[in-house]
Parts: structure tokens; C-alpha cells; sequence
DNA sequence: GGATGTAA
DNA sequence: TTACATCCA
């Protein structure tokens, strides 16, 4: 993705885990990826494969994953992404080439044996595949983590569940909840250590601009959804914006283009987006089913998450999370 | 994706 | 200051 430039403009601090409360609405989508990768890079396959080669590798990743949250008394809300938006069809179709890249690459690792390049390339070719999606609904369910089906971007819909109060933080990597107008959010939710909070009204103060401005700096350096001009990084954007008020301007003072920039405006601006959501933060978690599932109906290794059930059970089923409710 | 080095 | 290549995870 090419909006990392963001994270020069944005506002961001590391803050003490401790620092945090409240509800995290959750780029599901994002979160899961990232365990997923983790959890096949660093264990066998054995332990989330079935008998008929279809893998799970999320299953751990979620048990291992969320006891992240509770053990800081945060809640999670996961928000799932509903249809991808036209505009980001390039993006999928460079993300697919990548992948096939990768997999054509790990044929030939397969063939030479080279365990470590096997590792790194199976971590790469990963896909949320329509069994994973399912499995993890599933099992966040079982654990009465909640579900929210955003219409379309994920990323939009918790910006928005923030902005209405519902939630306190997006929790996301990627620096466009800024852009969807997500008044804080949290990243490095899936690392060791504190995660770091991006702060949008910090950041829009510190350069003096408003949120349109923002957005239409960031079409000028290129988002998820256009490709930016050219010769145009974070500080020429913002030096830009400021002197010639908006993206417009801009470009006809500069004799440039971007593609269907009134699109990418409007898709940053009024997102597409519901209210039609509800979810109780008070987790009643069914451990004894999320087990059966994960490992007596997908047989997945008891060892793998043995300890993720036992953390999850320690600061959800025996102290509780909704003290703060 | 992040960090870093280099060329323009 | 930006673009691009490369290494790491």
C-alpha cells in the first residue's frame, strides 16, 4: 500500500498499554492477516491442517491474539469488511500479482527443500479464504467477542463507530483511518510492546489543515484508491494545500491530474457506512465450545492454544471485562 | 509493511 | 525531497 507517506504527516505516540480503555473497534480484516501470517511462519502446519488440507491457521491466531485485548481491560469490537470498493481494484490486482509471484517462488523453494524460504514465501501467499472468514466468525462468536458487517471498508465503519462514541479507537496498521476521520487510533495492537495512538485532531492542528484538506493531500501522494501525482511526497502535499486551499487548485496550478479524485474525495468524506450495528461488551465467552471447536471439529493442535484459552479465561471468565461499562 | 541506503 | 531497490519480518 502506498499511503505509509501518511505516517510522516500524522500525529502518532507511543502510549502505555496501560493508558488504554475503553472499546477498540477493530479492523478485522487487518488483524486477522496479521496473525495469520505470524501463526503459519512460526508453527508447524500440522497444527491447523485437516485431514483434507484445508487450514486454520486463524483459529490459533485469534485464541493467541486476543488475550491482548482482555488482559488490558479493552474490548474488542471486530469489524468486518462488506464488498471491496470498484476504485480499489488496482490495488487487489497488484496484490494478487505479488502473491502468484510468491507462489510461483515457493514452488520452486519446495522443490529445492529449502525449509526456511518455504516458511517465509508460505507466510507471504496467505489468504483470508472464505473458510477462514467463516471459522473466525465462528469462533470470535463462541467467545462473544462482537461482530460488526460493515457495508464496505472496515477501516470506515470503525472510524465511524468512534466518531459516534460507540467505540473510543479504531484499532488498525494502516494510517487511512485518519483519512475516514478516526479520532484516535491504535497501532501495533498485534506486536509485543505499547501500541502507538494516532491522534487526527493533533495531526490536522499541527499542520493547519482542515480534514478535507488532509484528504486531499493524501490523493495527491497517493492512496489505496488513486495513484497520486508524481513528484509529490508528504511535505510538497502539505506546502501545496496550504498555498492553493484545496486539491483542485493545486492541480490546475501545477498542470497536473489525478485519476476520479472527486471519487476518492468522496469516498474518504462520506463513506459508505451503517448505524445499523449493536453489540454488548459485557463477554460471556463459552470456552468449553470454543475448545471443541477449535480442536475437537478442526482438530487443532490443544497445544497451540492451550495457553491462549487459559490467559482468555483468567481475564474474561473470572474477572470480568465490563467493570467499566 | 518497516527500515535503510542511494540516485536524481 | 522523492523514488526506487533491497533486506527483514
Amino acid at each position: 500500500m502506498g499511503n505509509a507517506a501518511l505516517r510522516d504527516i500524522a500525529v502518532i505516540e507511543e502510549i502505555p498499554f496501560d493508558d488504554v480503555s475503553g472499546i477498540v473497534a477493530v479492523d478485522a480484516h487487518n488483524w486477522l492477516y496479521r496473525y495469520l501470517t505470524t501463526t503459519v511462519k512460526w508453527t508447524s502446519s500440522d497444527a491447523y491442517t485437516t485431514a483434507d488440507g484445508t487450514e486454520v491457521a486463524n483459529l490459533i491466531g485469534i485464541v493467541q491474539g486476543l488475550p491482548k485485548f482482555f488482559e488490558h481491560d479493552v474490548t474488542p469490537v471486530m469489524v468486518f469488511d462488506g464488498g471491496p470498493s470498484e476504485l480499489k481494484a488496482d490495488e487487489i490486482e497488484s496484490r494478487r500479482e505479488q502473491r502468484e509471484t510468491y507462489e510461483e517462488q515457493l514452488e520452486i523453494a519446495r522443490e529445492e527443500g529449502d525449509a526456511v524460504a518455504i516458511a517465509q514465501l508460505e507466510s507471504r501467499t496467505q489468504r483470508l479464504t472464505s473458510t477462514i472468514q467463516e471459522t473466525s466468525r465462528e469462533l470470535l462468536g463462541l467467545l462473544d467477542v462482537p461482530v460488526v458487517e460493515a457495508p464496505a471498508e472496515g477501516e470506515a465503519q470503525a472510524a465511524h463507530m468512534v466518531r459516534r462514541g460507540d467505540a473510543d479507537y479504531v484499532g488498525s496498521e494502516d494510517y487511512d483511518a485518519l483519512l475516514f476521520g478516526a479520532p484516535y487510533t491504535l497501532r501495533q495492537l498485534t506486536s509485543k510492546g505499547d501500541p502507538e495512538l494516532m491522534d487526527l485532531e493533533a495531526t490536522l492542528a499541527n499542520h493547519d489543515l482542515t480534514q478535507e484538506q488532509l484528504i486531499d493531500a493524501a490523493i495527491l501522494i497517493g492512496t489505496d484508491f488513486n495513484e497520486g501525482v508524481s513528484g509529490i511526497g508528504p511535505k510538497t502535499a502539505i506546502k501545496e494545500i496550504t498555498e492553493h486551499g484545496d486539491l483542485w487548485s493545486v492541480l490546475e496550478a501545477r498542470g497536473d491530474s489525478v485519476e476520479h479524485g472527486d471519487r476518492v474525495r468522496q469516498l474518504f468524506r462520506e463513506p459508505n457506512v451503517t448505524d445499523e450495528y449493536e453489540f454488548d461488551t459485557a463477554l460471556e465467552p463459552d470456552l468449553e465450545a470454543a475448545r471443541e471447536f477449535v480442536c475437537g471439529e478442526w482438530g487443532v493442535d490443544e497445544d497451540e492454544v492451550a495457553r491462549g484459552f487459559e490467559r482468555i479465561d483468567e481475564t474474561v471468565t473470572q474477572t470480568g471485562l465490563d467493570r467499566w461499562t
